[in-house]
DNA sequence: ACCTGAACACCGTTCAAGT
DNA sequence: ACCTGAACACCGTTCAAGT
């Protein structure tokens, strides 16, 4: 972290203060100018700050991401099939705070560009680990593979976005095909 | 149908297979003005025959409904459980010709005005009749609702987009949480 | 009855000039 | 070291003028 002028530093919290409010309203593609012009700067100090979009939403995500590292790495302690749906529900609450999240996050699985990539990797392997203990004590059907697994949480996230109550029955349904009979 | 001027007949032909072009390569979303100028036509010309995105979807997909429609009310004869895993799959695959089509006809279901409302609400209709034959076979989970039948298939939809593979793996496990034991 | 394309609005992004 | 905001590019949409 390098030294920063004060009001840089002000600058930036605001900046991500109404990113937030603009991201839960409009979803992640939500016009960046009126960020700058709530936060009171220019448009030009936010992409100062914040290169592009990704940037912008890697810093927005930052200590939410580490507080779904820190409950990933406590439910590897828990019993092995509830612990993969929990965590499964988890993930997929998460990546509908922001309409659009949850395709950001399938995107920069892949995109090792990504400024995001490094949280989604972080995220897939958290989710690699809990699947191999829930096999490895029979909880799941031996067929059901790590990218079963990815696919549902972010499609689930997406439904997310529309109905929440929906999302938990589609999880619902699909965990009891994956897990264990 | 109005009577139309022999020009404004190839020129609507030629915007629908343009667009069709437009919209498998970048999705519904893709920049309409390209379209027009590959149709040899100015952008006013395509906006006098289609308002909106939408109203160029409709057009666009109005075969390809009509034989969806006709699928779904063949499969109306077929053994209930299985009929229905086939409708789901034939809808999640028809939703993924055009990237952004699954949130097109999901915001369509939920929009009377949209000019995709009608062909949305079919599509429900039949999903519909196709699961209530299946709860009078105790062929589904008597808890399954025409709902999640629905995400389910858009969710599908919206996979497929990414990949097909995953998107079919995503409708193995949730279908045989909903199908009865 | 239909077509043209200039015009306007809007937004993302850059960068020269300023402090 | 950081900020400003004009400038440019791009695209959706409208509409007066033309055929």
């Amino acid at each position: 972290m390098p030294a920063r002028r004060a009001d840089a530093r002000r600058n930036v919290g605001k900046l991500l203060d109404a990113a937030d409010a603009a991201f839960r309203d409009h979803g992640t593609g939500a016009p960046l100018e009126p960020i700058a012009r709530r936060a009171g700067v220019a448009i030009g100090t936010l992409y100062g700050h914040f290169p592009n979009r990704r940037a912008l939403a890697r810093a927005l995500l930052r200590e939410r991401h580490d507080a779904l590292f820190a409950r990933g790495d406590r439910l590897a302690e828990d019993p092995p099939g509830p612990a993969l749906a929990a965590w499964i529900r988890a993930v997929a609450e998460h990546a509908a705070v922001y309409g659009g999240l949850a395709e950001m996050l399938a995107a920069g699985l892949d995109d090792e560009a990504s400024e995001l990539h490094d949280d989604c990797a972080r995220m897939s392997a958290l989710t690699d680990r809990l699947l191999a203990r829930a096999h490895a004590a029979g909880a799941v059907r031996p067929e059901v593979t790590s990218s079963d697994v990815l696919t549902l949480t972010t499609a689930a996230a997406w439904t997310r976005a529309q109905s929440a109550a929906q999302a938990d029955r589609l999880l619902d349904h699909a965990l009891r095909g994956m897990l264990a009979p």
